[in-house]
DNA sequence: TAACAATCCATTGACGACCATAAAATTCCA
DNA sequence: TGGAATTTTATGGTCGTCAATGGATTGTTA
């Protein structure tokens, strides 16, 4: 299992710690696990994004792709370095979210993680609710891309 | 055998437990079976869709058609990604179904699994009835196309 | 020394591994 | 062909382990 996969609810405690989903804990170990996660708020979701070194890689891969001195560059640079935190999982595997963070996400006694292969998003229960409907029904009119294999008739040949 | 194909009808015991069909477990194993199968719940109707690594394979294959990091790609990775939970078969060929899964498709004590090719599907058995009657509506608008079809139905296993 | 953060310890509840039984299908042999 | 024996499959239960959670204790710093 290298991706992160499911959604997984947690609870915060009275200190703020919240345990990091155990599938999501080996994920990042074989992911160059370096003492910490990676924690923004997400560009355009009440959520946060986290990943392990890859997911750092890809942010300095996307931000090489820009004009070195653009003022794109440095908007983008500014929006996502400047967030980022790295959060430190404790010996039981728990992380702390900073007040920043929680008050982008809403987070308030409970939340979310949810897999997205090669990152994973934290949001407040209830809001991912919402979200989740809503991707539901942008999928529903992709549908035609499964169509094609899967409702093949008898007689169908497979590889 | 490499597609599933049939249906059959197994219960779910005090610990949420269902035994996966012995045929289609075989058939697990052959589509590179990793460990678990791959579930989410159907876009377009009240049942869960299920397969092996191929079936995710698809699902990859859906969003690497898609620009890295558009809206539409984290979209649809949360409806994706988000919904698939990895189901792990025990040692006695039994799976496990979590609340979300288990409420979408209404299932209390007994569950239908129907074969479709390269994945099944797992339905509340009254809802597949329904569904299989409305399908037999239909068939028998287009009987002719089936004439040498003399007896039997969707070729399931019922009891 | 008060406040806060990090580490350690304890409880509990869920899940996985394992075993036991029953029903059904298949094989084998008279 | 009939029926007995064996294997496969479905289902039920038990027990141990680990993850999630809550609380305590130590350490650090203003």
């Amino acid at each position: 299992m290298d991706r992160f996969v499911s959604t997984f609810t947690n609870k915060i405690d009275a200190k703020g710690r919240v345990s990091v989903p155990a599938s999501f804990r080996a994920v990042l170990e074989r992911d160059g696990y370096a003492g910490g996660i990676y924690c923004y708020p997400s560009l355009d979701a009440p959520a946060l994004d986290a990943g392990g070194e890859r997911l750092a890689g890809k942010i300095d891969a996307l931000l090489n792709d820009l004009a070195p001195y653009s003022d794109e560059r440095d908007e983008l640079s500014v929006a996502l370095y400047g967030d980022v935190q790295v959060l430190t999982i404790d010996g039981d595997g728990r992380i702390v979210l900073p007040e920043g963070l929680r008050k982008h996400a809403g987070l308030q006694d409970r939340v979310a993680f949810v897999g997205l292969g090669d990152k994973f998003q934290i949001w407040e229960p209830g809001r991912f609710d919402e979200r989740r409907q809503a991707a539901r029904e942008k999928v529903r009119d992709h549908r035609k891309l499964f169509r094609s294999e899967s409702d093949k008739g008898p007689g169908g040949t497979e590889e």
